[in-house]
DNA sequence: ACCTGAACACCGTTCAAGT
DNA sequence: ACCTGAACACCGTTCAAGT
């Protein structure tokens, strides 16, 4: 017989380190956890992975890439500010909907540099930004954005909003009084 | 002679910690680093801390203390816009000071749940938001404003921001877009 | 060429035994 | 009343040995 046919892949590790950290936070995605997950011993992850910082970046990188692709906007983008609402919805539905996949895109300890949430002010954002703020201030203004979403759900996540209140309308407040000041100096 | 007198103390513990968060981040604060540092033994902390997880807390607990009191405002808050620039300014400074510290005061995982993040949106800022954007918003306002503080340093500090571009900049941008929107909503 | 058991260093935690 | 060494379970990682 031939000897030794892969019996589990890269893309099948980082599925089920995925898995493990949505449903018991980073300490679970342990590589014995990981290894069992997929039919297979913890030393032969090492034959796909140099480390565990290894595996926790590809899984950054992964998460990251479902990200962007969830927030991408829909084709139709006639009135900038509505497809910034949109975008943001989207983006803090991700972060609601996989927290501890979000919060795993944050944790600097020794993860994250691959595409990291850099590629979030990427593109889409620069040019609504651009579109909102002027081309001058797009950078600026994307980077404003992007800070407010982030900094908001991660509150939110963090469990930061004791005070009570109606925290969607926090959000929606925020959002519209950063496209109002926006707009404001643009014009 | 009397049997066993204290040899360390919660508050000597808590100091060793943070310095060993500060020079090596979260995995550094080992249970055993931390009791050599105050000339102990591992064991004899838990003497005075149930488990890490306390430890991590009352360490958060420090920090935000100390945070508080860092962007405490100063007694003469003329213009409520100049007081906001000045505590934006001051938190981040901290941030940047104490990137491990305050990195570790929105880590989820086990840790934070004492006065938090939270105490942060308390008091000061409330009252600042309320006088820029009128009292009905200020619980909004506030949260508006401490969600892009603390997103913009989260991403600061995760190296979030490489597409270049003047950083310092793009805070003072995103504050006084944020003060524009709050001050045209009130009015 | 890939997988595994065994081993090592290290960590959190417990506990009986010391003073 | 506090401290400690020894021990246990668990983790990341290496490696010689299997197929």
């Amino acid at each position: 017989m031939s000897p030794a046919a892969p019996r589990t892949s890269n893309e099948a590790i980082v599925a089920a380190a995925r898995l493990l950290l949505e449903s018991g936070g980073t300490e679970a995605v342990t590589m014995q956890a990981v290894a069992l997950q997929v039919g297979v011993r913890a030393p032969s992850l090492y034959k796909r992975f140099a480390d565990r910082a290894t595996l926790m970046t590809a899984l950054a990188d992964d998460i990251a890439a479902d990200l962007a692709e969830a927030v991408a906007p829909a084709p139709d983008v006639r009135d900038p500010r509505e497809a910034v609402r949109a975008m943001a919805a989207r983006y803090r539905t991700f972060a609601r909907r996989a927290p501890q996949s979000y919060q795993l895109l944050f944790a600097t300890a020794g993860v994250a540099p691959s595409p990291g949430p850099n590629s979030l002010a990427s593109a889409d954002v620069l040019h609504l930004a651009g579109a909102l703020a002027g081309p001058d201030d797009a950078l600026e203004a994307a980077r404003t954005l992007v800070a407010f979403a982030h900094g908001f759900v991660s509150m939110e996540l963090a469990g930061a909003f004791r005070l009570g209140g109606d925290v969607d309308a926090a959000f929606d407040y925020g959002l519209e009084t950063l496209i109002r000041g926006l707009h404001t100096h643009a014009s």
